[in-house]
RNA sequence: GGUUCCGUAGCUCAGCUGGAUAGAGCAACAGCCUUCUAAGCUGUGGGUCCCGCGUUCGAAUCGCGGCGGAAUCACCA
């Protein structure tokens, strides 16, 4: 039972008693005593006042005695205005960590057969070029979160849909045909996200050249610019090309199938290795090409059913003005579907796949809007999950100046990123001489981790829904509040354990209680003991960062206590038997808690 | 213009189901490595919590109104 329950339990036990009345459960306001007071949890008295119709002071006083001298748990007690400090006593916090010890996987609940499933779509990449910065905040995102359902004990399936058709390919797959003279990954060494990304961007270089030329051209004729403009992008070439390209496509011309199968699959190679780098995964991949046609199917269907309805030039649209949104278009008036058509889809294949309770869309804030009107359009269509199917939605990776442009070649690539921090990493560990006496394979695998460590960390500590500021130049610190920080404490820890270890000190299950603590060590058991509380808030808030942050203040106290006290010089075994299973705790759970931000913890460092 | 989100130290961010003197890191300055890993620890300086009004014993936190920034309101995805 936890402490905050038993407490809260005494407590309505003694205002009953003191005052004659019985109290709601929320009136009980415990709260983490502030560190520059003594005691471990503090009530806050003000609620009572009414009841005891005294001094905030007197009635704190009156029920810290009734404490005191009623509830064991309870050691001592003090008084400032209207908060009650409470002292616990140090045998309870010996037993919570026997209890913490015992529990390899402290704070996280498995799931049994009776769980939903929440699905969790994320990443969602098109396959025209690599993944950048706003895709590894998305992959990071959907990966933590996806940790922290399933250790809230539901099942989760992660998914990914491929945006895979549409004009983007088109504009590469020309491209690479008129300026590519048959360049593959394999001829070329480029990764194929990474070659296919060169073309739209070569596409994009001759597409705008074209413009520029035909512009002038109908200017000359005495267009001026704005309609010169217009007439030249409609008239380009270039782009009527591979407009031909996509209704060729989607006439399954075998020609532009089997170019389109063979670049994307490269882009697929491409993508799996960066997924690899990064740590992510997914249960179930779809492809918009397999599932942007059953979207019309459903809207046909709600058609029928009368909830959308259809405009004399034949688009269906659905009328959302009772939710006080607008009309939203479903399907083109030539028949074919538009973004939330595909939704709609997609939403119907997984729902035919799975048995769905929960749906959580990780997508950018950008499409907060999309994301409304596909709740509701899903609800309609009999979607049990639709009216509560959650956006999670994150907010935009920015640069000191400004937002990534693709254009001004100011986007952060992923895969460049990641090196990058890795090097980085490798250079300050040889710089600190960390790495001497380790083999090359172990030094790289220590740069992996604490690069990526950095990285992760850095993006998953700020919440979701901010945006963020993300410096190049600056780039990732590996002191202070930083994965790297995390590790190292980690590393250090396990340095600790494995010196007791050649020392013959074992660590029993249980401890025991007759110790004397000091209020570092037992704020320690305290914060682990909170891990619990704090997985269980990330899971219900959909917060990944609140994790990230925890695991921070836990390692940082923990470096203190580090700094203040001797662990193996100390000479009271029974102390030094403490510690080193409080550190062991510690290093648990941060190893937990990192792990379900989907970051390693090297055991040296 | 409508809707949604954001605004906390020079910078990057915590804190927000109302609670005590608003916290970290970075940057600056001053200390601490013959002792369990100094990617660390200790200290100093740094604040109109965007502004105003309201609710309350009590507001960075809740409500209303402003101001500033972002996103979105496409037969784009």
């Amino acid at each position: 039972m936890k402490i905050e329950d038993k407490l809260t339990a005494a407590i309505l036990q003694g205002i009953k008693q003191l005052y004659g009345q019985d109290v709601p459960e929320k009136m009980v306001q415990l709260q983490k005593t502030k560190k520059e007071f003594e005691g471990h949890l503090t009530l806050v008295v003000f609620p009572f006042l009414k009841m005891s119709k005294k001094s905030p002071e007197q009635t704190a006083q009156e029920i810290g005695e009734y404490l005191k001298n009623n509830e064991p748990a309870i050691a001592d007690f003090n008084v400032i205005k209207g908060f009650l400090n409470l002292t616990i006593a140090s045998s309870v916090w010996v037993e919570l960590l026997n209890t913490i010890n015992k529990d390899e996987k402290w704070g996280i609940k498995d799931a049994t057969d009776t769980s939903p499933l929440v699905m969790i779509e994320y990443s969602s990449p098109n396959t025209n070029k690599p993944l950048h910065l706003g895709h590894v905040r998305n992959n990071l995102l959907g990966n933590a979160l996806a940790n922290v359902m399933a250790a809230n004990g539901n099942k989760v399936v992660k998914t990914n849909i491929v945006n895979d058709r549409g004009i983007h390919i088109c504009k590469s797959m020309l491209a690479w045909l008129k300026y590519g003279n048959g360049e593959t990954p394999e001829s070329s060494g480029k990764k194929g996200d990474h070659l296919i990304g060169d073309y739209y961007v070569a596409f994009d270089k001759h597409y705008k050249a074209e413009v520029k030329e035909l512009t002038a051209k109908f200017m000359a004729e005495g267009m001026n610019e704005e309609e010169a403009k217009a007439k030249a992008e409609a008239e380009s070439p270039l782009m009527l090309e591979a407009r031909e390209m996509l209704r060729k496509w989607e006439a399954n011309d075998p020609e532009v199938r089997g170019l389109w199968k063979m670049m994307n699959d490269w882009v697929y190679a491409g993508f799996d290795e960066t997924y690899k780098m990064m740590g992510v995964s997914f249960d179930k991949i779809y492809y918009e090409s397999e599932t942007y046609l059953e979207g019309k199917e459903k809207v046909m269907e709600g058609l029928e059913k009368g909830f959308f309805f259809r405009k004399e030039d034949g688009s269906v649209w659905a009328d959302l003005t009772a939710e006080g949104l607008d009309h939203k278009l479903l399907l083109r008036g030539d028949g074919t579907s538009v973004y939330m058509t595909q939704d709609i889809g997609t939403a119907k294949l997984r729902f035919q796949d799975y048995p769905i309770n929960k749906m959580i869309y990780v997508v950018g804030n950008e499409q907060n809007y999309h994301f409304q009107v596909l709740s509701i359009l899903l609800d309609k269509l009999g979607f049990e999950w639709g009216k509560d199917l959650v956006h999670f939605s994150y907010g935009m990776v920015e640069l000191p100046e400004g937002k990534m442009k693709s254009r001004e070649g100011t986007v952060v690539d992923a895969d460049d990123l990641m090196e990058a921090m890795i090097e980085t990493a490798k250079e300050t560990s040889a710089e600190l001489g960390k790495l001497d006496g380790l083999t090359k394979e172990e030094a790289d695998d220590i740069a992996r981790i604490v690069g990526l460590g950095a990285l992760k960390y850095f993006i998953l500590k700020v919440d979701a829904r901010k945006n963020m500021t993300f410096n190049p130049k600056e780039s990732i610190d590996f002191n202070g509040n930083t994965g790297p920080f995390i590790q190292y404490t980690y590393a250090r820890i396990q340095s600790i354990l494995r010196k007791a270890a050649e020392a013959g000190i074992s660590i029993p299950e249980t401890l025991n209680t007759d110790i004397e603590l000091s209020t570092k060590e037992e704020g320690l058991i305290q914060m682990l003991a909170d891990f619990r509380n704090v997985v269980a808030q990330a899971g219900s808030d959909y917060n990944p960062s609140i994790i990230a942050n925890y695991a921070y203040d836990l390692v940082k106290e923990y470096n203190q206590f580090y700094h203040d006290f001797s662990i193996l010089r100390e000479e009271n075994e029974a102390v030094k038997v403490f510690r080193l299973a409080l550190s062991k705790n510690v290093g648990k759970v941060v190893k937990l808690a990192m792990g379900l931000l989907g970051i390693e913890v090297p055991e040296r460092m």
